[in-house]
DNA sequence: CTAAAACCTGACGTTGACGTCAGAGGCAAG
DNA sequence: CTTGCCTCTGACGTCAACGTCAGGTTTTAG
């Protein structure tokens, strides 16, 4: 399939497709007119890259990462770096469930009755400083 | 405490500060020669900052949720807010579970016997990889 | 009193993952 | 053939959260 095509069923954009392949994260086989052709096996390795980056990797680290988990290459050093980064997601979903239940207890005692604030009366610093803060 | 401290125990730079400071994030009270000077208090505000920046939310957001976090103001309003941005902490969660599980099968697949690559036995691996993704 | 350290306000620089535009070529349909 | 969409390669633009530098004032240590 051409790029379009695969951008569409990724949902990412095309501009997205050749920054991966400059990055080296995709790589693709040209026609003789030089379009990029991909086989179907493209869209996972896509969706994986989108994951990846989701996870807050940089393409340097996806493409380190990327030969070990799409060519099975395993050595200890391959192994040690997916295990970095498998506890760097580990340590980030941690810290995003505290930020998550601190949320949550703000929601719980706010909506709570008897918290005795449904309404601003104190001051208008709050709401003056939310809009002046909009160019 | 003045900004410097006030850097050391948030463990961020005198530059961060001041830019939460001209986002609305953080005030200070002025010294007569215009230094910033900050409670106590500061420091605690200075975490869920992070926090928040660390969950991936925006300045403006960030200066959005915090009156309401801050100051307990409620308004039916402020809390959908709150919900709506704890929901998207809870849906990045799930994304990077999976993203870490993914990475885990990985990892267990490449480090089992008769996976047949304990290690490397061809340099040229990488040149040959064009093709076979995940299932 | 003096020198170092800390602080101030601009203002320009950086980085990553793209967006966007320009100009040129390629491909199936009518 | 030519119309219209797709694709190509540069190359500059963007945006957020700061880093860094310049040039000047303030606070603190000795």
């Amino acid at each position: 399939m051409r790029i379009g095509e695969l951008a569409a069923r990724s949902d990412v954009s095309v501009r997205a497709l050749r920054y991966y392949e400059e990055q080296g994260l995709l790589e693709a086989n040209r026609s003789d007119s030089g379009q990029r052709h991909y086989p179907e096996s493209a869209a996972a390795r896509v969706q994986l890259i989108q994951m990846l980056y989701a996870a807050g990797l940089s393409s340097r680290t996806i493409a380190e990462l990327l030969p070990c988990v799409d060519a099975r290459v395993s050595t200890p050093e391959s192994r040690a770096r997916l295990a970095v980064e498998r506890d760097r997601i580990d340590a980030q979903i941690a810290a995003l469930t505290r930020t998550r239940d601190r949320l949550d207890a703000v929601i719980a005692f706010s909506g709570s009755p008897g918290s005795g604030c449904t309404y601003i009366a104190d001051r208008d610093v709050a709401a003056q400083a939310s809009h002046s803060v909009m160019p």
